[in-house]
This record gives C-alpha cells, sequence and structure tokens, in this order.
DNA sequence: ATAAAATTTTAGACTAATCTAAATATTAAA
DNA sequence: TTTAATATTTAGATTAGTCTAAAATTTTAT
C-alpha cells in the first residue's frame, strides 16, 4: 500500500518539521536529492494518501506522524541491532538501517525490540520511540548551551554521516564519556573540553553544534 | 541497479530451473503470479542486462545464476535468524525473508552468518550457500523413494507453504525425527510411519511428496 | 508599490512494471 | 497434413516516480 519512496518522503518532512517552523518544498528537496518538481508533485499524492495536512503547509496527519515514528523506531532498533549484535560500526550502520527500516511486519520489530531488551537509545545516542510512537524523554541539550567549568555527559550526535563519526572517532570521542568544559570562543563558536578527567580535546563549532549533552555526572 | 521486481523474477527462474527441463513462460507467469504478457517483457529486460542466456530458452547465465544462490542465500540465512534468534515459529517466517533477502550489503550477510554460526540448512531444512554460491551437500531423498521397513532422518520439506506446515505441526512432525516406513501404499501413494518409536502417523501422497528424508540413524 | 528574485507548480517526457486484448507462433490432434 | 488448441509476443494503456523547462506565484528589496 505505502511504498519505500512515500515513507522515505514522510520520515525527511518529520525530521524537517523538528526543526523548521515550516518545511519548504525545496527544503525537502534539498534533503531528498530530488528536483523541486519531483517533490511538489509527490505532495499531491501525500495529500490524497492523508498523509500531509495541506498542499501549502507540510504538515504530517496524525497517520502520516505515527507513519515516520514507526520508520524511525525500525531504523534506530535495526542500527542497534547492527551494533549491538553483529558488531558494526557506529559509522557503518547506516545505509543499511535505511534498507531495514521498510521491513513490514510489526511482529518482527517487536520481537527484535525484546531481542535487544527494549534499548532506549541507538548506536548515535538517538532515541527510539515505543511501537505507539512515543519517544523516551532523554533532556538533551546541544553542546553549545553548556557552560563552562561545568560537567556533562555525553549523550547524542545530531548527524549520522559517516566522515562526521570517524572524525569523532579520531578524537577520541564517545558516547557515554564525561567532558568538562575548560573553555567556550564566542568568537567563533569553538570548545575546549577535558574528557574523562584524561584529555583534552578541542572542537570547531561546526563539529560542536552536531554533539549533544546531559548535565551531571556518568550515570 | 538491479530491482527487486528482478530479484524475485530470477530467483523463480532459478527454482523452476531445478526441476522443470525447460523453463516455459507461463510457468514463470504462474509462480510470479503475473500475466505472460508481463513475463515475456520482463525476458526482454532479464536479456538486455545479461540474467538469461537467451530470449526462447529461460535459462540462467552464470551472473543470473550467482545472482540467484544470493537471493536464497540471504532468504535462508535470514528465516534461520528469524526461529533461531528471534523465536518465530518455521511457518511464520517466508514472507518476512522475502522482503528482508533483498537488503544489499554483503558484510550484512556475512556478518549474520557468523553471528548465526554458519548453519547449513534453514528452519525448513533447505541447504545454505556459502558466499561463493556453492550449496552444502545433503544427500537427501523425497520420503517417496524410501523402502519400507528401513529407518530414515526427516530432513526437510520441499514448500515453505504456511498451511503444509501447520499440517506437519498437527501431526507432530519435526525435522530431525527418526522415521520408520512401516507400509508405502502403491495405490494412492500414501505411506505409514513409526516417529521416534514412538506414534504412528498415516501420510498422504499429497503430504509425502513434500516431505524430504535421508537414510540412516539420527546424528 | 513596483520590480526583481526566489519559490512553487504545471506541462510534457521518460522508465519500470504491470495489465487486457489482439496477433502470432508453436504444439498436438484428427 | 491441415486444423484446433495452447503458448507467446506485440500493441496500446496505466500507475508510480522521476526529470527539465516554462509558467505562475510568492517573497524580498528598492
Ligand atoms: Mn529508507
Ligand atoms: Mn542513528
Ligand atoms: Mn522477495
Ligand atoms: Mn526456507
Amino acid at each position: 500500500m505505502i511504498s519505500t519512496t512515500i515513507e522515505n518522503y514522510i520520515k525527511a518532512i518529520f525530521y524537517l518539521g523538528e526543526t523548521a517552523t515550516n518545511v519548504t518544498v525545496s527544503a525537502v528537496a534539498e534533503r531528498m536529492q530530488n528536483s523541486p518538481a519531483s517533490v511538489s508533485d509527490m505532495l499531491r499524492r501525500l495529500y490524497e494518501k492523508g498523509l500531509i495536512k495541506d498542499k501549502n503547509n507540510i504538515t504530517l496527519t496524525d497517520q502520516g506522524s505515527f507513519l515516520a515514528k514507526q520508520i524511525i523506531r525500525k531504523h534506530r532498533l535495526w542500527e542497534t541491532f547492527l551494533v549491538k549484535t553483529l558488531d558494526f560500526k557506529w559509522d557503518e550502520v547506516h545505509s543499511i538501517a535505511e534498507q531495514l527500516e521498510h521491513v513490514q511486519s510489526s511482529l518482527l520489530t517487536e520481537r527484535l525490540e525484546r531481542f535487544l531488551e527494549y534499548p532506549e537509545t541507538d548506536p548515535h545516542g538517538d532515541p527510539i520511540p515505543d511501537k505507539d510512537g512515543n519517544f523516551p524523554d532523554l533532556s538533551i541539550i546541544p553542546l553549545s548551551e553548556s557552560e563552562p567549568g561545568k560537567s556533562y555527559i555525553f549523550r547524542s550526535v545530531a548527524t549520522d554521516a559517516k566522515d562526521f563519526l570517524n572524525h569523532l572517532d579520531n578524537k577520541g570521542l564517545q558516547l557515554g564519556q564525561r567532558w568538562v568544559i575548560i573553555e567556550k570562543e564566542e568568537f567563533d563558536g569553538s570548545v575546549k573540553l577535558l574528557v574523562d578527567d584524561k584529555n583534552e580535546v578541542y572542537l570547531s563549532e561546526k563539529v560542536a553544534k552536531n554533539l549533544n549533552i546531559c548535565s551531571g555526572e556518568l550515570d
């Protein structure tokens, strides 16, 4: 009934809706790597299927939103499986999960979730919604909102891009580490950290704005 | 490059080629649940892609045959995963594996195979080819070729059809059991078995011809 | 308030995969 | 060996998803 193509559009619209106030045709086109003409045409079909509320204001209906959360749920569960069970690295799983997220069987998703012992987050620290679409509250903040001198836990990355994750690997940064903010540079948005009381790491704004933390000590 | 649709056609042609001397358009159409016209058209595309040798004689090229074996390999590894790891029953896995078999990542397939500890057979007793496409030799014979009075091991089923597998469940038949042939009826092809020295089971020809055994004691 | 720039939609075309109906070709029977 | 039945291919349509180029609309700047 609902194609892989449509599922990918719905997921893109959901993600864009999380950050942008209003989602535009060109933003969807950019994200999907399609022409605006194709997107415009697709929006008509999404509207006809009851997945978006309006052709002008690109907002998901409840049905569309639920579908998006199901796909994200499957994506993140499969990523977790690939890393935890099949020993993949966190920068290798995204494109495989892009395929696995479209496998249709709610029983499969539930069994996978049970096998993984109901994980709250995927290998990138992103929250995994339950089967009703509810996300666990992780109360994370972007590194840019951190205060110098305070201690935080590195909780998640805002993008799965392979080269970005490799860069973090090279700097020795891993989820769960304790980070103390040594210095924040107003001028260029760069940040200097003390990682696990051992290494000093310097981060550019480009990197820093894709890192999420939570306050407090390691749990 | 190669669509899910084409993969399903190639698999169908491979299976038909195993039993039939020459594969026909109508046989492929029947198996794929498509019209002969669609199949005829698809064969042209398969030929253009170098997957079948000839348009008139429907035979897979080496490339086509290798592709078929890769898909069968993935199908059977996923079925094994679903039953062994996620506690599915043998009659529940086929349609899910039909989707999973199309996920493209040879690394995934190899990691899955390693995780499952290099299984030789899937939950239906079917052999799993290695990554070069070589099938393990299981030396099975159809139950119809068994001799009365002799002892065999129940090794595999010739079809994954849900109602057929449920029927076997109801009769208490499971892979690995020792079967002694009590009686074979020439007239209607029916067979009477002694299962694990305990229960007598009567099988019609319709069921019997879809069961494969190997000679000898349980290993 | 008008012009310029950016965004979005429409028009027309293409490919993959399917269909039905009709035309061919092949195989089997009389 | 001609005819009848069966099998296959072709013709013409349809749907989903994409494109480029052009038209229309909306936003921004002067
Ligand atoms: Mn996807
Ligand atoms: Mn992720
Ligand atoms: Mn399939
Ligand atoms: Mn099987």
